[in-house]
DNA sequence: AATGAATGAGGATTCATTCAT
DNA sequence: CATGAATGAATCCTCATTCAT
């Protein structure tokens, strides 16, 4: 792997893993909610529940968070902020203007990451998954940043080669789709669907890479 | 397409379409239920709202279902039946022993009638996505179901095909994870994520089952 | 015992037994309700279990008796005449003007049969003692028919043999209530404290008529 | 009488009186609920009229009670406990070792000590018989404390004044049962069946002692 | 007579939030 | 800052009773 990506992985591993000042106890508030949220839900959590997690008083939960949902989206926002921070790094379409043959690479490097950072906060992904759709503010914080900034950030690149007769020519929302559909798809299979199984995490990324390059490769007819 | 495949497609129809026979209040409630419970997930929603919706008295509501995950059971567990139907007909994989060439138009009418399947009951997949992950019934009986019986049938197809040397030699799990991926990638981007989107459906699903087979084929060294 | 006694222990026995005329069902729900009611007390009961156990229409209940109050009645209030019957028989007294030497026969005679109509009818004695402090109605027929007219009987013949100094001179309020004291304590034990010891009835009364006899003996200064 | 028992009955006083310490808002839901519960029964109660009748909202009363039950049982326990308390005593039976001469200074003793204490919690007392039979842990800690505590020592004095021949040779538990029940019988009649009457308690308690005395002396043949 | 679906008031209990300490 | 008692609206659910069939 070129020196140049070394450098943006470590960019990428600093963005996601700023950590917000917090008191002691806002710490105990956030990880009891955290585990409580992901397990119940959110409408189905008590804030006195996640009090006595937390080992602190029903009131402290509201004199640090107004509301129970002012709560959940202070756990959620930042998450998803790191979640996509890796796309919207101002180099992170870099790629384009290095002389690699190919993406593989970098499709592999972005992958990873992303994995361990799955793996890591796996509670709170599982909340994004299930809130999403019932936050309003969730919803368009997920629409403006995953939807808009993200999604903007990868057609370029996939413009790019597409122009370059590396990728088949196919709408590029079309290839982001097919592309994103299999490495989540193999996130939620490794954490979320059959997370007791005995994984061989890097065969499965190639495999995972290996069926998106040649779904992507371009037709020779 | 020939014409065994068309009567099994039929036979597909019949099957999901089954409808139970239920009192006019009990329709109802269901209505009512499955739109506020996909609205706002079942922890989320009020039995109170549920019967003003419906039309009837709350109390009306415990007469035919004993509790409140009663009647989400009652919803949710014939859909989660009638979604994987057609994987546990008798005659799914008679395409094994058909002597097509190759399984494109048999993924095709699969896709074609699930897609179907998915667009006219919409509410009842949100709930069950959403409410599945919380409801140790729900899990067994995905589990059970899906996990086990539509499973076990794919992969008798994939490992089929993968003798015949038609797919990669990749583990089947991991054939099948792809495919699917990419399948439910495509109806999740439809239905839940941009559903306002003017979508072509059919060369879409060209587009998937193109990537799929181009990413499933054998390599040639 | 003398035949004159047995013939007015016949017709206390006759008393006690006279039977209303009810339809099929209407038994059933006055079983069902007894049952019931001396399990888990009137409040504690609901009428739908009571159907239920009766085998019946929950509607059919009040077809029968206009509110579930008024089904306690119905059981309750026959039993209580029946309780009392032997005590307001036109001849109960009739011990008074017999040359009996004393009245020891005669008050083994009455406890032995209204032992009797308790163990026959415990359930439905074990409600009157729980709901009559809660039911005006119960209340009142109560005070009127035991305390007045049984009351009123007893005194008689206390006072009668009071006069004849074979029972020590006390208000005869209180030998009353002495005696019966006696008497319920036994009963209560044998019914309701420990009901499962092995109790040797003739022994119990004859002691308790002993202690009664002795107790209530003139005082020989 | 002497000093000795005089002692004893200031111990047994001491004993009867200690007093939880409550906050002001749940002695309200106390007395509150004793009303209550005393004059509706415990099933024929609701949370909402207590808390209205204790001035508090519905849910403080959950707050320091768990459940409506809980609150039954934190009245009728300690209650329980107290009426039984000076027959535990390590000092009860104290009166074998004397040297009186009979057992009547003492049961007059128990007895006004007794009334006294049924006076001051009467509505308890009446919660307590009332349900009792309705609620396992309430059985269970009466037939513990009174069935067995109490008739132990009751019963090691009967025994001895039956060895001494003071007292009538019949089976302790019969003796003990015929005593207690004129006690118990007069309370009963003293303050449930008949309070309205105008009663002179002490000649009452001693007809009630003399009574039993001669009921219980030894038979001279 | 009998049914049992329907009712809506009322049941116990939980909840997010407030506020005096 | 932190507490936890207090709130009262809202929760799920049960109930006695009614009424069309």
């Amino acid at each position: 792997m070129s020196e140049e990506m070394e450098q943006w992985i470590q960019e990428m591993l600093r963005v996601s893993d700023a950590d917000d000042r917090m008191t002691d106890k806002q710490i105990k508030i956030i990880n009891a909610a955290v585990e409580t949220f992901s397990a119940k839900g959110f409408a189905g959590s008590s804030t006195s529940e996640i009090a006595q997690k937390a080992g602190v008083a029903e009131g402290t939960i509201f004199r640090h968070y107004k509301t129970k949902k002012d709560l959940l989206i202070s756990i959620v926002a930042p998450t998803m902020a790191k979640l996509i921070a890796p796309f919207v790094l101002k180099d992170f379409n870099k790629v384009l203007h290095s002389n690699y043959p190919n993406y593989e690479d970098f499709l592999r490097a972005v992958i990873r990451n992303r994995l361990e950072f799955v793996r890591n906060n796996l509670p709170i992904i599982k909340i994004m998954l299930h809130e999403i759709p019932f936050h309003a503010e969730l919803q368009t914080q997920f629409k403006e940043h995953v939807g808009k900034k993200v999604f903007q950030r990868v057609k370029e690149i996939v413009e790019h080669f597409q122009k370059e007769e590396q990728i088949v020519s196919v709408p590029s929302t079309t290839v982001i789709r097919h592309a994103i559909s299999v490495i989540i798809g193999f996130f939620l299979a490794r954490f979320l669907l059959l997370p007791e199984l005995d994984w061989n995490e890097e065969q499965e990324i190639n495999y995972s890479i290996d069926f998106i390059m040649h779904g992507l490769a371009p037709r020779n007819k």
